[in-house]
RNA sequence: GUCCCCAUCGUCUAGAGGCCUAGGACACCUCCCUUUCACGGAGGCGACCGGGGUUCGAAUCCCCGUGGGGACGCCA
């Protein structure tokens, strides 16, 4: 059987940095096995779910490079499959009319749990042999429920955490379709995953309790349609906030476009979730491709794991010390345009940036770390007070003129700073860290002679005389 | 409260009863390289939650604690 896994997102907010996760596993167990993977739009909470939303989803999904086999489908599209299968259900008898009112329900809710129970549907409308239903209130609009099982128990085998069995007499019949008539979220990914062929349902830990309901569902729906599958599921820990707590939109979550803005490149962010929660031996770095080759459910970690900027850090570093120079440069163009700085003529970007791209664990920090070879520095008041002293400013000016005549190349500058330098009877860092503040605005760069290679003879006199007078 | 899940260095993890004196990576520390800061190189620090079993032998299997997390919606 040809694996088939989905991603199914509710658009109720960006793609975060665990839903990401969740959809690169599932992308990389359905190219592994040669299958397809599906992207499910769900958005039947239709006040909650927004275009916006969806969006930012299929931008985060591009973004990171999940491409999929099939969708975006959309549930909200798929509504009359639901309410036929309702129907059927409702003739089969697995589903029946509820009349018990929101506030009924609540008060129940209540009731349970100060008597230290666990919350649950009391069954005041379900169909029983022999036992008369109340006469349904002609002012309430019945929703409709699943008739769960009430004896044994379901189980599964999940493919992250084993054997899971929970017992029937600890499930109540949910909800399948409101009063207004929409399906809801437990019922629209049964029938979905069964009509889409769904082998491998690869999803966060969040819905192991939802699974026994869900197949009990898929049991239901097989009595009538003996077609029907119960796949397998894999429940994937969560991923928690650096501080150890769980990540929520009010704490610590971000888009995952959010890295992009922050200067990560997608490769690293890839590589990054494909390490938490799962490994291959002692592989550290390693493609999406190769990723995608190697991933299996069963080098899952089934515990949760906490985010860790600063190995995001050390494999974005990684990937940009190996990107591609031309990658950089369109990159950088537009980082450095919105920093407000105009990438001029005068010094080769490419060289700035093959210059100082080893230095740095972000884009953004590669932007503002060429900056300077675009715009005159502002000059640190501590690294000038430290270097830029009184004595150094005559040799500095020998410096200059000798420099006026020179050929305008890294060996020749640095020729002529060791020739200031050891006529002063002066070691190299006592010229090379003025000339640093005054060139960098800082005290540290890369080889000074290089820098000042690059940027050029005109500007690098200027700065000098600008500094020394 | 009830049910379910989880538990190896600070963090991500390797580990399928003897290969474990518990391995790797990030971070941290030291040294080397050096023109500053990085990069790079070489070292170092650092963990099996506790208690009982099972076994000749347990990080690994079982039970009980403890701690963490999740779920209990006409949300997904």
């Amino acid at each position: 059987m040809t694996v088939r896994t989905r991603f199914a997102p509710s658009p109720t907010g960006f793609l975060h940095i665990g839903g990401a996760r969740t959809a690169l596993f599932s992308w990389a167990f359905a190219k592994k096995h040669g299958g397809q993977f599906i992207l499910r739009i769900e958005d039947t909470d239709v006040a909650r779910s927004t275009p916006e939303a969806v969006q930012a989803i299929l931008d985060g999904m591009q973004w990171l490079g999940l491409d999929y086999d099939e969708g975006p489908f959309y549930q909200m599209q798929r509504m009359d499959r639901y309410k036929q299968v309702i129907q059927t259900m409702l003739d089969a008898g697995s589903a029946y009319y509820c009349y018990s009112s929101k506030e009924e329900l609540e008060a129940l809710r209540e009731q349970q749990m100060a008597n230290k129970l666990k919350p649950r549907y009391d069954g005041k409308w379900r169909p029983q042999a022999g036992l008369a239903l109340p006469n349904p209130p002609p002012d309430v609009l019945p929703v409709i429920r699943f008739k769960n099982p009430q004896e044994g128990v379901v189980a599964w085998d999940d493919l992250v955490k084993g054997h899971i069995e929970i017992a029937n007499s600890e499930l109540d019949d949910l909800i399948i379709a409101r009063a207004d008539g929409t399906p809801t979220y437990n019922f629209c990914v049964v029938v979905d995953d069964s009509d889409m062929g769904i082998t491998q349902v690869i999803r966060g830990d969040d819905h192991v309790n939802n699974t026994p309901r869900q197949i009990n569902m898929l049991k239901a729906l097989a009595e009538i349609d003996s077609n029907i599958k119960v796949p397998q599921y894999a429940h994937l820990s969560m991923i928690l906030g650096s501080d150890g707590q769980k990540l929520s939109k009010r704490h610590g979550a971000v888009s995952v476009m959010q890295y992009d803005d922050d200067g990560y490149l997608p490769e690293a962010v890839i590589n990054y979730l494909a390490r938490l929660g799962w490994s291959h031996g002692d592989d550290e770095v390693f493609s999406k491709e190769q990723f995608a080759l190697w991933f299996d459910l069963d080098h899952i970690t089934p515990s949760a794991a906490q985010f860790n900027t600063e190995k995001l850090n050390w494999l974005n570093a990684h990937y940009i010390k190996q990107a591609d120079i031309n990658y950089l440069v369109t990159d950088l163009s537009q980082r450095l345009n919105q920093l407000n700085i105009q990438v001029s003529e005068q010094v080769s970007l490419p060289a700035a940036i093959a210059l100082y791209r080893d230095r740095v664990n972000t884009l953004n920090e590669l932007a503002a770390g060429i900056a300077y070879f675009y715009q005159r520095p502002v000059i640190d008041a501590l690294a000038a007070e430290k270097h830029l002293t009184a004595d150094i400013k005559p040799i500095m000016a020998q410096l200059a003129s000798a420099l006026c005549a020179i050929d305008w190349q890294a060996p020749a500058i640095h020729h002529e700073i060791e020739a200031a330098v050891t006529s002063n009877g002066l070691k190299f860092p006592k010229l090379a860290m003025p000339l640093r503040v005054i060139l960098t605005g800082i005290a540290q760069s890369p080889s000074i002679d290089q820098v000042m290679a690059l940027l050029g003879k005109d500007e690098v006199l200027a700065r000098i005389n600008l500094a020394i007078n």
